[in-house]
DNA sequence: GCGGATGTTTTTAACGTTCAAAACGTCCGT
DNA sequence: ACGGACGTTTTGAACGTTAAAAACATCCGC
């Protein structure tokens, strides 16, 4: 493979001209130019990225880590990872993976990672309350933005970009509405979940907005599991709300719900419609198709890149952006 | 940050020393050696990735394109992602993401991270039919291995891992035999695909070996889609064939022979046992569970990086390795 | 004709490691 | 005492870019 010296000899001038050629043509002379780049073509010259990030001292890489809860797959995560890929190459970077055990005891591996110089920041993702890294990174000056907020601080030690999770639950609500329930109920998360308190919340305030009951009506399950939506479902079911409307915090509890009202014969999505949060493949792949909040993924990847490699000037920057509702058939007029 | 260059300073011997001292430690005396880790330590030394990629041409990085097929989600990829990770990790590697289109068109993008030094060698998955990725790297001499076969190849043009579909879908007759099942389907896809013919072909021989009917029984999906798999699974109930069991091809297909035989109301896992694979997210959030093939993900990316990573003695290696049958409600005794 | 300004190209050094050769110190046999 | 072998440490260069300074060429006003 070429090196710039070869391409320099080749073309009969210095180094810095074939270097200026590919990063500064305004300097060269047109003819000079011309000469360069043909021996650049011919020779088939491509820069050497770890040459350039020796002397610049930016390697173009941004971390990001693999999600790995116990017994928990991220439905939507190869999505996520396609447009983050996509939206880093459009800015002349990558994406590079890596594995680090969850809160604390991960710091190291991203300490190491950006000492050693193999990324210039970091994406977080999968946000938990008092995640440890947000703050962490911040402190050790170490450039990142995060997908989610971290819940429980007032103060964001960062830069993040986010689904409103208050408005998409709305938005649920008021599609309901408009296909005619009137007792909505709302599954959600433990106290300790702002994610989940965030959602409730949109629920709670759409509901009053409209005049809806909401008393007895909001839940929380231990888990995000298909067995705790049904069992929840079964609670409210059998403590006579007459429910005839779920919003589902996520997609996983929305189905854990849709198979509690198809056990007990009632026809899912018709006598109670049933919503449910990230539009993962579990929305398509049950019958009658599952109604869920879709996060906007091309625009949130642009928005973290845009933000991780923009100018830095101190001040965090932060995007709440809107979900869009797939309308499916377990939302069908009752 | 601290450099060989201060570490050395520090400890008041040569930068060569310093480097000895991470990497050839035999060489220097006891005190020495000692002196120097202690200046290491102190000083928080941290190697540059960049300036030692430059010195050796090894960047340490694998290469790794996220899919994106069109309405298809890989709903094992966050484990295959992780495990695949923790495996380059275990090695001293990290993998790099990146995305280029399917086919020929995409060879220009793995030719420019290899060119540029962006990566050292790629693992390739989601292999299709005479998929051009495989040869063209191999003619190019950029390292590879392929998570996969290149079906319809008397010789593979580079090492593999895979998993033994035709062994898997063997075990699945074994289950639904041993739980009473005597008419067992299998729910394929068109005759192009050469895993699909891999799997069939398993079936087939499980079926004959166990003396049990395979005429009309094996039927193609138009694509792997939970419409597609009820759409086949009514086909075969219609003809009248009274199968008591299913081998799906994949969990999509399983879900779908599943909705249908709820549609008609059979009892979906008991009447007619199903069986999946993948064993992906779907096998556990449907009820009443569904029995499917698990892939052995650490163990594929551990010999998949093992081979990138080994020795090159020229012939190209090859691994193919077992799948685990889940069992769960869908293949209850009948 | 000369000096200053501008355009264009070259020269020099830097980034931070690793590799290979050289130098230095010690020991032992002759 | 000296030369050879071995152990230990240092020296010099290389990897391939980019940044900044210097050099060279040209033009124009005085």
């Amino acid at each position: 493979m070429a090196t710039l010296k070869q391409v320099a000899a080749h073309a009969e001038v210095s180094v810095q001209t074939v270097s200026n050629a590919l990063n500064a043509p305004h300097r060269l002379r047109a003819d000079t130019l011309e000469r360069v780049n043909k021996s650049i073509e011919l020779l088939n010259y491509r820069p050497n990225r770890n040459a350039r990030s020796l002397r610049t001292s930016a390697v173009e890489l941004i971390g990001y880590c693999v999600p790995n809860w116990p017994n928990q797959t991220h439905l939507v995560m190869d999505q996520f990872l396609h447009a983050l890929c996509a939206a880093a190459e459009r800015t002349g970077r990558h994406i590079l993976l890596f594995t680090a055990p969850p809160g604390v005891d991960g710091m190291p591996t991203y300490d190491d990672l950006h000492a050693r110089r193999l990324v210039d920041g970091f994406v977080l993702s999968q946000t938990e309350t008092h995640d440890p890294r947000h703050g962490w990174l911040k402190e050790q000056g170490i450039p990142f933005v995060s997908f989610g907020r971290v819940w429980k601080q007032t103060t964001q030690p960062g830069p993040w970009v986010d689904v409103d999770g208050a408005a998409g639950s709305a938005l649920a609500v008021r599609h309901l509405y408009e296909t005619g329930r009137r007792r909505i109920a709302f599954l959600g998360w433990p106290k300790a979940s702002g994610l989940a308190e965030d959602r409730a919340g949109g629920w709670r305030d759409e509901c009053k907005r409209l005049g809806l009951p909401i008393s007895g009506l909001s839940v929380r399950c231990r888990e995000d599991s298909l067995d705790e939506g049904a069992r929840v479902t079964a609670a409210l079911l059998d403590a006579g709300r007459e429910i005839d409307g779920i919003v589902a915090l996520s997609d996983v509890l929305a189905l854990g719900a849709l198979r509690e009202l198809t056990r007990r014969g009632l026809t899912a999505g018709h006598q109670v419609g049933v919503t449910g949060f990230d539009d993962s493949p579990l929305a398509d792949v049950v019958s009658p198709g599952l109604t869920s909040l879709r996060q906007p993924m091309d625009e949130i990847a642009g928005e973290l890149i845009k933000i991780l490699t923009g100018a830095p000037d101190g001040t965090p920057t932060e995007r709440l952006l809107q979900p869009e509702l797939v309308i499916r058939g377990s939302s069908a007029p009752g």
